[in-house]
DNA sequence: TCTTCAAGCGGGACATGGTTCCGTTTGCTC
DNA sequence: GAGCAAACGGAACCATGTCCCGCTTGAAGA
């Protein structure tokens, strides 16, 4: 996947070395900006950080959702991961999807301002949301079958739906001392149980 | 607290009968624009549907959230004289909570980015955050205390979290057929019971 | 090494939306 | 009806996302 690669087929040219450059500069500057500032940071603060024009984000990342993804598709791909590995070394299915649902709001709520991207209905964080549920959703359902099958947990509960619930339970949760986005996800979890 | 009112201890001049009026339209038009638009409609927008200046609205709400405040506060004050009502009629004090909870949750899905509003970190909406939770964390508090008390729930979340994540998920509640807010928030009214 | 040229670049131009300012209008009082 | 302060409207201003255009430069071939 690396930007020199072909493409799938026919030889596409591979990219020039100062465009290559500028783009790890950009994610770099991103990174730091996204720290400080949110995900939401003014384009122009990253170009300026970057010592690059506006444009030449665009050039690189057409839309927000693009950077934001490059940024963290390290840690996403991490989180993915550890779904399986979770339910084969977890005691039960139920505490593996527990675990892994506190991995990913460990995630999100280090990201500033990441959660409320995640809800926006911006049209330009449209390839965010599907990067994310595409990523998340079938690792989730995984964890959640397994839960429902050993009859830990109720079982009428999309991942969809859940993974979203969560988002939105991280939204704000850092800049807020009196709101703890863990211990409400805490509670979703245990609402889950099934009543025996 | 109508306009024309005195200021408590020394007079003041009643407001112009022309900018009554225009208050009155504004709250009209904006009613209507949040229906359609959502509360984070355009200023010009609201202006226009109202037939006045930008200035006007600015002049009658410094910030947009007491326009918002001043469309909903009759809705908001429903809910809050709700919370004893239930106490005093529900067969427990948890379903009294349930109860009420159901009841805000329906304001908030109705109200085109109203829970968006709630979280966002813009200091416009500071005046928002704090009219919703003066209003609404007291009448929580009490069912939250009484349901604790009863023995149902546990008793180390305060009211004040509780309205947070709740709030939060009803964020992007409409425009998502596949997210159902009530029902997640059931879940984690659910996670709440002691476990026995 | 030198030439050539398209990829890539920078910053200015434009659009949108919030906020403020200022000259004009208008309700109220006398 | 005159005077005046309240209130008004809309233009002006600022911030930010997005796009365009003329210039620069990496790199392929002579």
């Amino acid at each position: 996947m690396n930007d020199g690669d072909r493409g799938a087929g026919h030889a596409a040219r591979p990219k020039r070395a100062d465009a290559r450059r500028n783009k790890e500069t950009l994610l770099d500057a991103a990174a730091a900006i996204f720290v400080t500032s949110g995900v939401e940071a003014p384009v122009r603060d990253i170009a300026a950080k970057a010592g690059v024009g506006t444009a030449t984000i665009y050039r690189h990342f057409p839309t927000r959702a693009d950077l934001i993804i490059a940024v963290y598709r390290h840690q996403v791909e991490a989180c993915v991961e550890a779904g399986p590995a979770l339910l084969a070394t977890s005691v039960t299915p139920y505490a593996a999807l527990g675990r892994w649902i506190d991995l990913f709001v460990d995630f999100l709520v280090t990201k500033h301002g990441l959660a409320a991207a995640l809800r926006s209905d911006d049209a330009g964080f449209d390839a965010l949301h599907a990067y994310f549920l595409d990523r998340l959703v079938p690792v989730c359902t995984e964890l959640l079958d397994a839960a429902a099958g050993s009859g830990e947990i109720r079982s009428d509960l999309e991942a969809y739906e859940l993974m979203r619930g969560v988002g939105n339970l991280c939204i704000g949760a850092d800049s807020d001392p009196r709101y703890d986005a863990r211990r409400l996800v805490g509670i979703l979890i245990a609402g889950l149980r099934r009543p025996h």
